[in-house]
DNA sequence: GACATATTATGGTACGACGATTGATGATGG
DNA sequence: CCATCATCAATCGTCGTACCATAATATGTC
């Protein structure tokens, strides 16, 4: 499944870190003992070592070993930094600290994205909301619909700050959005929110297309927070069993 | 000068994406020749380019080759592609964007600042603004400490997502201050302008804040337009000259 | 001319060696 | 007994060679 060794063996120390099985100011064992514990070559060990120092995870040097860098440095916006952290689960506060961001950044996107968004990019958001649609009527992955539908949003806003990080948010929304649809007929009753965004965007109304994204952002919240309080108890949330799919899995 | 091998590797490589050197679409030599021309060995180009490849710039695969991926691809917040892009100059439209982006971003970090911010948090803000008023009267670097007291200003919204930018945007908006600066009297214009923004935060009034630093990003934005009208038949404005300091540089 | 097969260029992986750096250890002197 | 300094050793950094895996290209066959 894994195509070769140096993608699996980055995942493979990505997730170790992200989830903590290397605490962050740890050293990782040396390389020799990497190569035997992992079943690579030293090779592999240093390119996927350098891949996570250049996604701000690591550093390294002789006598100091391969150390986690505190949290804070990581590059947080990295769609493969963001997957394994997703993988791993999200925390309470990670969750109101991205909720607040979706509050910061899609209304400004979607306000823009009414004033911008080309012919294209509105057949996208169809696509996407039909999707959707057909996601709650005969069955179907409504969150992949979803998540490429607030992409499109931001997509639709050509900004390209906007557009990158539409990108990082990807594995983010993903998490998101699958603990929000576990609320019974959330899909279903976010649908019509959902439409009245997109009419907003093809109306080219920024005010009715910011009001309409902030209604849905607010239901989000809300499936969030109840679902928030029923695992009251546990630590972090997510959806570890799921596989991610895409550049991080297969590279 | 520089430290190590791989890390002047990673930045001539990464720099010369970046300007273009190498178009998006297009191969970089095969390694053996790289090897060649850099004068290192096939080890260290491969690290580097796994480096790129983590970064999101370079695909890579036998017999096609160690392409250039589009730009949209690259991780635009990570700091080392933003370095390399503010050194290697930025358009107007990235600079639109940029002041976009600002726009939405700043106010809303700063209304969370004036709700969270720590006495801690005030004191850093404090110390940027006393090098930014130094730097007027007696001479020094003003952009340095325009920079962080914009930085702690999204630190201080104690937001993981905004302190992650924060980091990002550290090369741009450096860039980007270098350029509003070099209108006359800029510095000593905003200087006001920031010391409302900060009381405004200790005030703990978001209403306040948020106000007085759209004036600020406004301020800022005129004195770009007129840097760029100046220079309207250039393609793209930078500060190509400056060297830039911290881990990209001395890895 | 279309499809199957062989060729080959290129990156992917492995291994072994030596250099460079820095934390730790112990020696030396006060 | 403590501080300073030199030595040592662990570990990453770099290099080189060899071979494997893949896929674009060329070749051959029907």
């Amino acid at each position: 499944m894994i195509k070769n060794v140096h993608g699996g063996t980055v995942d493979l120390l990505g997730e170790a870190i992200v989830t903590g099985r290397y605490p962050v100011g740890s050293s990782l064992p040396p390389e020799p003992l990497l190569c035997e514990e992992l079943g690579v070559s030293r090779t592999v060990i240093r390119e996927a070592v350098k891949s996570l120092i250049a996604k701000g995870l690591l550093v390294t040097g002789p006598k100091v070993g391969t150390r986690v860098l505190a949290e804070e440095q990581w590059n947080g916006f990295d769609p493969d930094v963001v997957a394994w952290q997703s993988r791993a689960g999200l925390s309470r506060e990670f969750l109101r600290d991205l909720q607040e961001l979706r509050r910061i950044v899609e209304p400004a996107g979607v306000r823009l994205a009414a004033e911008r968004a080309t012919a294209q990019d509105i057949a996208h958001l169809e696509t996407a909301y039909a999707g959707m649609q057909d996601a709650v009527h005969h069955g179907g992955d409504y969150v992949l619909h979803d998540l490429r539908f607030h992409q499109g949003l931001l997509r639709a806003s050509h900004n390209r700050m906007l557009v990158q990080m539409s990108k990082a948010l990807g594995a983010l929304l993903r998490t998101s959005f699958e603990i929000s649809s576990s609320q019974p007929d959330s899909a279903a009753s976010s649908l019509p929110l959902h439409r009245a965004v997109l009419n907003a965007v093809i109306a080219r109304s920024p005010q009715r297309a910011e009001r309409a994204i902030l209604v849905l952002i607010n239901d989000a919240n809300e499936h969030i927070e109840a679902v928030l309080k029923t695992r009251r108890k546990l630590p972090a949330l997510g959806v570890p069993a799921r596989r991610i799919k895409g550049k991080a899995a297969v590279r």
